[in-house]
DNA sequence: TGCCCAACTATGCGTTGTCCAGATGGGGAA
DNA sequence: TTCCCCATCTGGACAACGCATAGTTGGGCA
């Protein structure tokens, strides 16, 4: 009780000095930044301001800018990676089943979670040699490539990937395209329905 | 010759006040920004500069950043729509190579244009209600559409397009992967061949 | 009690996009 | 020829940005 608790300039008058749980703070900031603004609205200075402490702190925990996209961005692959392991966990009645069943997982990850799943792919933002990052976005192709090929897996991206390749190139692409608003809404639908309805249909046309 | 020609203020001493020819060369100098330091590292003063005009010049010509990137794009999905004609005058043996040479085409614009095509996909910066630019979006997918379905066409997004949408996602994912640097690159191989290849494989499951 | 240092603040700098007032000069009418 | 209009540009200002750096805070330990 003698010592005395500093007031930090901060939205939040009665805050330590010490945050005491800075990263994670600015970690669900960032996301709820770049969920609202996309990310080419992220500030790292509004990430800040919203986890209430100064435009400088984050470099303590992340470095810079970069390093803090980097550490969401491997959050966000870890997610998928998770998102197509417990649908790998199901039983199928046949292989086609299961792979199917990666696609509709890889997509509705995307959906879901659609600032993550675009930041993911920004290259030039992240850092990928920081720790677990390569890890982690190798992981998510690794259990799909292990559900379309199963024991014809030579490994990750052995001599026989084409259909892992094709599987992934085709969620892939269909995620991105449904996010950049490419398949016109028809009206009357809903856009989940009419995404679902689009993505069955073009299911049926890979074929593994 | 009694009129005095103003020395304006550019690296270019004897350049009149008035450029002339700004507007393209504007569009060039962004272009060539883009190539250079990706979308992310574009910059309007940037443009101005190597363009020899001030900071404010673009505005007349394209409003804001947004006016001149959505220019950009416009012109970018023109290309890939002419670049998809061309591969569609051919004569094919058969409906399948037809499509096959669309996916072929699509990528290789991608991959040939790669700052051009990051940029058609980045909603956020885009004016898509712009003069020409759903015309240019739309026409690229409609004259793919029209090479995978042929005469099974029921206008652009019929009711069954899901030959196309599934022809699309995955070109479009897979010039996505290749760009993002998905594929590991062996050592030995060059990054075009093993592209190619890949390519072909993955076209091998696309089942239309 | 004093020191160390992790974790923060405050300040400054250069860069950015945008806004707005002013300057330029080509073209056309009187 | 002169004058006016206006398309097209310049220059300056502002707020916001990320980053660098010096300084401050306070918890933990000897």
């Amino acid at each position: 009780m003698g010592k005395k608790i500093s007031i930090a300039a901060t939205a939040d008058p009665v805050r330590a000095y010490h945050h005491g749980a800075l990263r994670p703070a600015l970690i669900a900031a960032a996301e709820e930044v770049i969920a609202e603004r996309g990310i080419d609205g992220f500030s790292l200075r509004e990430t800040a301001r919203r986890a209430g402490v100064s435009p400088s702190a984050p470099a303590h925990h992340f470095g810079d800018s970069r390093g803090l996209l980097t550490a969401i961005a491997t959050l966000a692959f870890t997610g998928l990676g998770d998102a197509l392991e417990v649908a790998d966990r199901e039983d199928y009645p046949d292989r086609r089943s299961r792979i199917l069943a990666q696609g509709v997982a890889y997509v509705r990850y995307a959906l879901a979670h659609q600032a993550r799943f675009d930041l993911m792919w920004r290259s030039p933002l992240l850092d990928k040699a920081a720790p677990g990052f390569a890890f982690a976005s190798r992981r998510a192709y690794v259990v799909m490539e292990q559900a379309v090929l199963g024991d014809d897996s030579g490994g990750p991206f052995g001599p026989d990937h084409a259909p892992a390749v094709a599987c992934w190139s085709m969620v892939h692409g269909f995620a991105r395209l449904a996010m950049d608003d490419a398949f016109p809404v028809k009206s009357g639908d809903s856009l989940d329905d009419m995404l679902d309805d689009l993505l069955a249909g073009m299911l049926s046309h890979l074929d593994v």
